[in-house]
DNA sequence: CGCTACGTTGATCGCACTCAAGTATAGTGG
DNA sequence: CCACTATACTTGAGTGCGATCAACGTAGCG
């Protein structure tokens, strides 16, 4: 329609598994926020109970409900956490990017994964099993409290999420959530600040309890408001200040 | 209007700040979830840290953006967590019961609480400087699991939560809302199974994202379908299943 | 016994969902 | 390189769920 949409400007990444290997893995888990402060001898030992595991854009790593013993972290690339409801509508609950763990943390027995992990480009994870993940923080309690911190961190944001659907009308949450993407996806480029993710209507859409029809309506409003530019599958931010004023106190 | 509206059957708990005392700060500490593992000498020492706080019903013990320095533990009572919008439409996140905790993990320098604890009944807290509760964990790993297994299921309770609120209607968010509260308040009485805590319209629509007025007409609904029983500030399910089917099916 | 806050019920309105038709984009194969 | 197809996106019209506004009952408390 008009010459904002051009090209998709998202690179996607093509990380081949065979990319996804042991010479990058000692420096990805030395580099993990919650094993920074372990001795390199400690992530070398850490290191043997890891392996890696390559998938492609739109392969599924876990699947909710199924029988759960590990924990994952993201090396390279992007998985996608998505709920399933009865009613077939899906929630997407965050995308995670290198450094963000999924998966089964927790000790209890018949423990299930209860989200379905998704690779939203091509991706390499390290996979530990829950019990040798357990153990490890048991021996370093400072990397025990950093995941401690991480999760409680990740509960702050479910819980703004909670307040914003509970609170506020689509276009503020669908603001606040591109808000959100930017600061964690976000690229500078001369078009504005853009999400460097495949993000569909449909996406953004199971990201605030919307539907895609409801979140094109208002993508196009914002557009023409001149707080963002977007194409098929890509969003960029040009007016971030407008946008989280927006976002806060609902004024166009 | 009919015989089921006899006078409110939820026990107040009246426990007076003096309650909130010396002798049962060890009991309490020692059958904390997250100390269960540790030596009695260990409690003893966690023990000195901790000072303890009694708050009359509608008290507000941390108020949401206040800087934090305090983790607090519910003694005895129950305390309600809850943030407020700015469209002043507050949203209920929570009731906590006895050995839960609330105020602030994170170490973070210019932490603030990110949410408001008012006291819901009569209370008492034991608060503990959020660097003490650190170092405690720290030299406890056990503990420190124990505490990021908690929260842990908090997070995946209050995704569970983000479902409801993206892909159900009010009258299925009531209904989950409703045993929700009851797993964790429920008592067998012969009206059924009652919810232990003063819970108005107002307060259950703060926790399913709706109003008032709605909450009020779809229990009244429910009551008339057999399912539960209610009163002023107070609610009994009195046929769990039906509830429970209705809360995932949708089906009345 | 009257006051206050909570709860119920009714009428109306509007935001967002649904259903549906049409348009643009990107990848595919000739 | 260009037609072709699949998929994403846009836009419109109609509907309905739940919010809002308002009035009236009712429980609990002083």
């Amino acid at each position: 329609m008009t010459d904002s949409r051009r090209r998709s400007p998202v690179e996607v990444e093509i990380v081949p598994p065979a990319a996804c290997s042991i010479d990058l893995r000692l420096e990805i888990l030395g580099a993990l926020p919650f094993f920074a402060t372990l001795s390199p001898e400690a992530v070398a030992a850490a290191n043997e109970r890891f392996r890696e595991q390559g998938f492609v854009a739109g392969e599924t790593i876990t699947y909710s409900g199924e029988s759960a013993a590990f924990l994952y972290v993201v090396a390279s690339g992007q998985v996608k956490l998505l709920h399933h409801t009865h009613a077939g509508k899906d929630v997407l609950l965050d995308v995670l990017t290198p450094g963000e763990f999924f998966g089964n943390l927790s000790a209890q027995e018949n423990a299930v994964y209860t989200e379905t992990a998704v690779a939203q480009t091509g991706v390499c994870v390290l996979a530990v099993a829950t019990q040798a993940f357990r153990a490890i923080l048991e021996q370093h309690p400072a990397a025990a409290l950093a995941v401690l911190d991480l999760t409680n961190s990740r509960l702050q944001a479910t819980q703004e999420r909670v307040r914003q659907l509970s609170a506020y009308p689509v276009e503020q949450r669908i603001a606040a959530t591109l808000l959100r993407l930017a600061e964690k996806l976000g690229e500078e480029q001369e078009m504005g600040l853009l999400i460097q993710t495949p993000l569909s209507r449909e996406d953004l859409a199971q990201m605030t309890g919307t539907t895609p029809e409801s979140t094109s309506r208002v993508m196009s409003q914002m557009q023409k408001e001149g707080l963002i530019t977007s194409g098929r599958q890509w969003v960029a931010i040009t007016d971030q200040p407008a946008l989280a004023a927006l976002a806060e106190d609902g004024l166009a």
